[in-house]
DNA sequence: GATGAATGAGCCTTCATTCAT
DNA sequence: GATGAATGAAGGCTCATTCAT
């Protein structure tokens, strides 16, 4: 019988816990993708691990921190994902390409999980309904923005509000991811191919030559 | 003459009784945006109305109706809106321009509600756990990908996947209204100036000299 | 506005208020017929007399009196009717007779209020959870017992508990009634041939000479 | 490895379960018999019980799976005793006096669950208020209605509807069991007397003879 | 007379968590 | 390590009743 101070957290140690505990945070992510992040309680998580519910509180401090590692986990695994993808590529522009397609390409086996990430990112909160994860989600756009500034500053990239920009461009690479999420027929190689030029498009200095729009004349 | 065993639904017709659900509609928009989906619960809905629990019982047929009041209501007004500034605007290009300003217009006055509306269009789900408002959310990117393949028959728009960039155009969109819902100090003007810019440059016809990046060539 | 200590059964006075309280208790009998007694709320019953809740507690001390009153006046009714219909019979057995042929010929017209009234009978309690119409049903069993030993002094019926009988035959009538209320299609004029016979040879003084059992000689 | 998710019905596995769930069932029946099916909520079972509310659900599917074991269990006990008291009997005359006498000595040792027992059966519902336990009731009166055609086809039993006796006989016997579940008082071994023969009476073959009613040929 | 509105207690159920074994 | 059992708060909802208009 472990004392009553000692951290659940902690029980990780053993080879045993550590199967259980990812045991558990799979069946978590299961249920979070399939009913949704208000309908995910314990019960059905163990349900789903096949586990009774006590054995969840024995391992987890409490229904939050599975929920906070199921995302968090994916996230960092992602994370150091598009690190590796990208170290290799020179440039922002390029860094930029390769960033976005190691994301899908990294999430692309992991259809599942990410619809849990998402729905943790998006609704959990803290106990004064503070949205826990706004921060680290943040973190993205920062890189992000860094990024497309060190291309407008080598020329690659056009004049725009890098911080803003970097939202946007992140907020249309989660659609893909998104809409693939809740619908496995989408075909997620032609999108990404559609995304990166869109992305590209958006970004890219381009000729100061363009057609003119002939109704803009007319005004409205 | 009658019941409280009637449809709940149906009592809009007093004008006390239309009053009262608007108070409580709002009270629920509060709510949402307060503490988010998941704890929106009908007490703390009433707390927030000031009003007993039974009050909303009495003037709703469940909070399923509330909510889908909340996020229906605003989603049609934007509409309405959108149609209304955007008729005047003659061509594809400009009624893209004028679509985005519209709704970022729109909701520039009801930062609160478009909170709500978000909380409940991203969770609420049927008995089944089946996303409930993905189909209503969806039509907004048809509509968007028709106007888009009209620009691209026009020769205003360049070539792309109308019906993916659609989306990826709402999601930018959508983005720059997150944000500015989850913090008032984000300059909206600005960042839909930004958004706009962003739009045209990525779907814009442009010449077909770009800038060659150096660093393309050594490839990754 | 009247004033708050005067009785609400007292406003049976008016012409209206009669025809309104009749339309409720009509209405209340629907209910109980149709969901039973535990399901029949104030709401329901309100809803079936399409009128406003509110006007229930006006015309009604309490939901209590609408139930006791459902109940009451048919068993009156039923109560004279029989009266009406035995008072012309010349002795017991023709008594015994033609009151149960009265009873459920009475009913015959009203089998849902016959349902209403059994609901109410079987289940009301007053607020200790004592039942509230065991004594009215039990007089029905003190005036047929009366009626048994009436019969039993004149030589028409054997020796037998005639209390206890009395309740016997009770039953058996209410079954057929029960019955019949439960089973529109169940043919209520032969059952009540076949109960009359039943109770006229259950309580008949007979001959002596019975047909010995074979089998009771072997015993168990 | 069980969870809460998991049907709770199931949970009959472990001594300690199965002893709890006898006591909530107890505790039920209890209720019943005390304040009537109506007012038999699951907050006083649970305070009849000595636990907390959160017990019953869990070792409970639902209140209906409560009541509906209170009464078919005490039922099917009751059939058992029925079958094993009657076996030994030889013919139907002797088969009907043992039935009744077994279910009367079946419930003598259980008057409280009767009463349970008798609330259930006259007063669950299922969700569109179809009485839930008629069909169950009604396999009762099928056996006897064919014993009593066994009868008849011997010469012991007279001529009559056999299926529409059986119903009566059934609603005689429970008039005493009903009566004596709600005043201890009564003598059930003396009522039981006074059915037998009542019941005996009824239907046996008896002599041609028959005295007349001196006042029948009045007429009425 | 009549009614819409409101109330607060109570309904059954699910919840995250604790704890003895 | 693990689990069945238990808890009490909170969930959405229905209830009989009260009351201002």
């Amino acid at each position: 019988m472990r004392t009553n101070g000692e951290a659940a957290g902690e029980r990780r140690g053993t080879v045993g816990g550590r199967a259980r505990r990812e045991q558990i945070e799979r069946a978590a992510a299961e249920v979070l993708a399939d009913v949704g992040y208000a309908a995910a309680s314990v019960a059905r998580i163990a349900q789903q691990a096949g586990v009774s519910k006590g054995v969840i509180t024995y391992h987890f401090r409490s229904k939050d921190e599975i929920l906070r590692r199921v995302a968090l986990r994916l996230f960092r695994e992602c994370a150091d994902h598009i690190v590796a993808q990208t170290s290799a590529a020179a440039g922002p522009a390029a860094r930029l390409r390769a960033g976005i397609s190691a994301e899908l390409d990294f999430f692309s086996s992991r259809r599942l999980e990410f619809r849990a990430m998402a729905e943790v990112m998006a609704n959990h909160r803290d106990a004064s309904f503070t949205r826990a994860f706004d921060d680290v989600a943040g973190v993205e756009a920062v890189a992000l923005a860094e990024l497309l500034r060190q291309g407008q500053a080598l020329g690659q990239f056009r004049a725009f509000d890098a911080d803003e920009v970097a939202h946007l461009i992140g907020a249309a690479k989660n659609r893909v991811l998104d809409r693939w999420a809740s619908d496995e027929a989408l075909d997620l190689a032609s999108a990404s191919a559609t995304l990166l030029d869109f992305v590209e498009s958006a970004v890219s200095v381009r000729s100061a030559m363009r057609i003119s729009d002939p109704f803009d004349e007319l005004g409205r």
